[in-house]
DNA sequence: ATAAAGCTTCCAGTAACTGGAAGTTCAAGG
DNA sequence: CCTTGAACTTCCAGTTACTGGAAGCTTTAT
């Protein structure tokens, strides 16, 4: 498929698509009139780097975890290591997700009409800080 | 309290810190000596912005999120309405994260040891993909 | 008193896109 | 068959969000 497709796909915009390209994240075939011919499994690799860029990994860190998808190797023991620091990393993520949402609630539940500017709740915002 | 201790309680590099003042995030006051001087305010902003930005908010998305913490007219519907928005978004960052998280820890517990490249549960890694 | 650590500003560099120009190829309508 | 517009190509420049380093001032610790 011609990477207008491999876009809606995966939600990626082409121009960050060829990025992945150039810097090695991907190598999708070439058609004979030179366009860019996804198969389903870029457009797999495409949409997980959108959703782990989506959520705050950084592009190495998405390469890392490529390579566990793409990793003939994949019962060695660094590539379990490195599943098992990124499973750490995500339930930070999660539990600092599900703090942010719970207060931004509370604030849209607790807080409408109030015209009281000085609402408690909302240093919940910033999570617990180490005094 | 200066910005080496600020920076410790946020988990932002003081460069970072400085970075966010000069667009414009916050402003903490000057001591006599030229030292920026944080308040426990401004730690709470910071902590709220290293948040925000680890889970994949621009500093843009940042901006309007602290303007949920500082806006005196905080009962306005235009500041409800981007709450509500951006809790879909978090909902949705929510629900990413914990598929990602699942897949993983599938491919963990159920891939280790075994050298079968083909393991079909690493498909689960780019999330449903629309045929 | 002096050295090291921490602060200041400023300027340059990097990461990860993003926009636009200039040209080629394809699909649809006349 | 021709043309016109959308989609594709490469290349280069610009933006966002930092990040590193120089040069110099202030504070803290021996």
């Amino acid at each position: 498929m011609n990477i207008g497709t491999a876009s809606e796909k995966s939600g990626l915009p082409a121009k960050t698509i060829r990025y992945y390209e150039d810097i090695g994240l991907l190598r999708p075939d070439r058609a004979d009139n030179g366009y860019r011919d996804y198969s389903m499994s870029d457009v797999h690799r495409l949409r997980f780097l959108q959703r782990s860029r989506s959520l705050g990994f950084s592009v190495e860190e998405c390469r890392q975890l490529l390579s566990l998808y793409g990793d003939k190797e994949r019962e060695s023991a660094d590539v379990k290591a490195l599943a098992e620091t990124k499973l750490t990393e995500i339930d930070r993520k999660l539990a600092e997700l599900t703090e942010l949402r719970n207060t931004l609630r509370h604030l849209v539940h607790n807080c409408h009409g109030d015209s009281r500017p000085d609402c408690p709740i909302i240093d919940g915002l910033s999570g617990r800080v180490t005094q």
